[in-house]
DNA sequence: AAGGCGAACAACCGCGATTCG
DNA sequence: GCGAATCGCGGTTGTTCGCCT
């Protein structure tokens, strides 16, 4: 107790994990005056913590009837799903929903939650590819039931991610905007499944012109998809140049569709470059579009 | 066995709201 | 009414643990 009150003296404040002793110093101030004072503990020489790490530690892990070591059950998942849809993240106010867990409780699950799915995300490539497949013709060959079921914005912030079944490739999609969001009910509601025919690799699909580039190829050992892998995984934050060097400059003549909603071919290719940064067009020669086009 | 990696958990920090003298 | 102290919340960071290679 001298010791402690040494601490007081010189101001020193511990931080970090809590011991046992100091659990059971807090336990029993609060035994004998409640969960309330909290600066009290150190003023008094009690411990060497302050009154916030006081109360942290007593709410998050040494008030009564916590569930302590223990998994969200499916049914507290969507309890917290549906309630994050309605408060957003007001994780105290989730929290007196689910006996026995704490705000932080609710906030790191859905920290992971979120972590997770954006880590599953991360990895597909740009629209640019799902427009190229939308674009194909014979249309029949391609199922796109669910790209027209989207708004035109949601279609603008589509990506999507391939995988391969038999020779069917098949694209779950999501709508980029939902990530931003903290609502990730409504976004996993967003995924489907579209199913088009496997694409071979390194074959350039004729589409309707817009503007062609010299577009840089990655070598193949990186190339994870056909035509355009993860582009904007690939290049460096902030922006460095000679990063372009990585690749084997080759012409290709990339003649990316931009759909309406309606199938048609509406030309501009901003929007399959979209997943690029704009500064990735400076090293690219422009082929300037014949006019007959 | 050891290292890498991601998930889960614990704790801190900043800031706004509330309380109190 | 005002300012300081305290509390509570949400965001962020650090740590630990388990799994995989």
């Amino acid at each position: 107790m001298e010791r402690e009150f040494e601490f007081e003296q010189r101001g020193f404040i511990k931080k970090g994990p809590w011991s046992s002793e100091e659990d059971e110093i807090l336990l029993k101030h609060v035994s004998k005056y409640g969960p309330r004072e909290w600066s009290s503990i150190r003023s008094k020489g009690l411990l060497p913590r302050t009154g916030k790490s006081c109360r942290l530690r007593w709410v998050n892990k040494l008030r009564p009837n916590l569930k302590a070591g223990c998994k969200f059950s499916v049914e507290e998942e969507r309890v917290v799903i549906e309630l994050q849809a309605e408060f957003g993240n007001k994780w105290a106010k989730i929290a007196t929903y689910l006996p026995g867990r704490t705000d932080n409780d609710v906030k790191n699950f859905w920290s992971s939650r979120r972590k997770r799915l954006e880590r599953t995300l991360h990895q597909r490539p740009p629209l640019s590819k799902l427009q190229k497949h939308k674009g194909k013709a014979p249309l029949s060959q391609v199922k796109v039931e669910e790209v027209h079921a989207c708004s035109s914005n949601q279609v603008d912030n589509l990506s999507c991610h391939p995988s391969y079944m038999g020779n069917t490739e098949v694209f779950q999609m999501v709508n980029l905007q939902d990530l931003t969001k903290p609502n990730y009910q409504h976004f996993e509601a967003n995924l489907h499944a579209v199913e088009v025919e496997a694409t071979p690799l390194h074959t350039v699909p004729s589409f309707e012109s817009s503007t062609e580039y010299n577009f840089p190829l990655l070598p193949e050992s990186q190339m994870d998809f056909p035509l355009f892998p993860v582009c904007q995984d690939l290049v460096p934050e902030p922006f460095d140049p000679n990063f372009i060097d990585m690749f084997e400059q080759k012409k290709v003549a990339t003649r990316l569709p931009s759909l309406g909603l309606d199938g048609n071919c509406r030309s501009t290719s901003s929007n399959c470059f979209k997943d690029f940064p704009t500064e990735i067009f400076e090293y690219f020669e422009h082929i300037p579009t014949s006019p007959e086009q």
